[in-house]
DNA sequence: GCAGTTTAGGAATGAACAGTCAAGAACGTT
DNA sequence: AACGTTCTTGACTGTTCATTCCTAAACTGC
């Protein structure tokens, strides 16, 4: 009952994660959202709440419609190259990466709520990326002990591994952004991950 | 003559560039600033002209006494671990990274001037990265002729591993910045150093 | 100690900002 | 067709923003 919405809530979500993804947080005004979305001020005010709220929703949609998914092609990547190439290769996924980008560098540090929803992502990440630069060691966090086992040796080194390829990822998608072409940047990621697999 | 200036240039300098380097460049206000150096709005206004200026002059400077001298001595590690755990393990560089770090992610994509500065730096880096990973080829762009000659693809290749070096340093800076849990990020730039050099 | 020059300080300006209000329009229900 | 409900709309509010004005202060040279 009651009038009916002018405007479909999914897809004001993703234009504003596709605007959120270019700029800073404090560099985007309700008037760029409202020119951007193409829908009144108080149709967000009432949807989303606040700024924040937009942007939160943009962010949740974002990770869950375009990071996840990256993630799991990520992890059923065959080898390190195809992996890094579905990661940073794919134009489709720029805006998602981008935003990601965007939200680690200068929403995390500012704003707890953001923080905290990425930390998973990032960790879901690292273990995609595990998986992807080879099948050694199963899942899992270390255990409390504190032991230098070998073994537990080995699955802190495919951790750290994975963790520095996360951090390759988002790395050349930051300079896919500050201007280096498309193809060069996968082509970067290529080289490396030929590097890492030499020696299997 | 006149009346002598109550505030050291290159320290005000400095500060700002401590500043710029927590949050966004629309994240911070003038009253931050004034509040933060300790100088008043006006003496900031005679002597950048502009919050722009003041930018500007932060991130010259931060490139000048923090990312070159960082440059520097990643070029001079004696090999890929050393460069890394220079670039992302010294926390003296914090602030310069993160400087770096911000003005390639949410400044340079809107101010091109900005954009113009960060690109031979990070240019710089590639360079750096490429003499630590192994002095394999000497220095220089590529030449213009089309022909893949082993030795031209051997030289891109050399690039192209650089260029993914330097995007997992300012990964891994990103990382620390985004509060890493568990796993340190010197450790894992360690760790894929490792692997990296395995096979020389 | 006065003239000239440069900085400091506080107050002001207008624009841009996030968020709000009240009136009306489009529906389903009765 | 009258009603309650929900959405739309444009104007509005108070705040914060970058930037500027003006006067007083601190120095140098005479």
């Amino acid at each position: 009952m009651g009038r009916p919405r002018g405007f479909d809530e999914a897809t004001v979500i993703r234009s504003a994660a596709e605007l959120f993804s270019t700029r800073s947080y404090d560099g985007i005004s309700m008037d760029d959202l409202v020119t951007h979305l193409g829908v009144h001020r108080n149709s967000l005010y009432k949807t989303f709440g606040s700024k924040r709220g937009l942007y939160q929703a943009a962010l949740r949609w974002s990770l869950e419609h375009h990071i996840a998914p990256l993630i799991d092609r990520v992890a059923g990547a065959g080898d390190l190259a195809q992996a890094l190439h579905v990661a940073v290769g794919e134009p489709a996924e720029e805006a998602g990466l981008n935003l990601l980008l965007m939200a680690v560098v200068e929403r995390a540090p500012v704003d707890r709520e953001v923080a905290d929803q990425l930390a998973p992502v990032l960790a879901a990440f690292d273990q995609a990326a595990r998986t992807a630069a080879g099948q050694h060691s199963p899942a899992g966090q270390h255990p409390p002990g504190e032991q230098h086992s070998p073994a537990e040796n080995a699955r802190q080194d495919e951790d750290d591994v994975a963790f520095a390829l996360t951090a390759t990822i988002l790395g050349l998608r930051l300079r896919a952004r500050a201007g280096t072409s498309g193809t060069n940047v996968d082509q970067a990621g290529a080289a490396l991950a030929h590097r890492l697999t030499r020696h299997p």
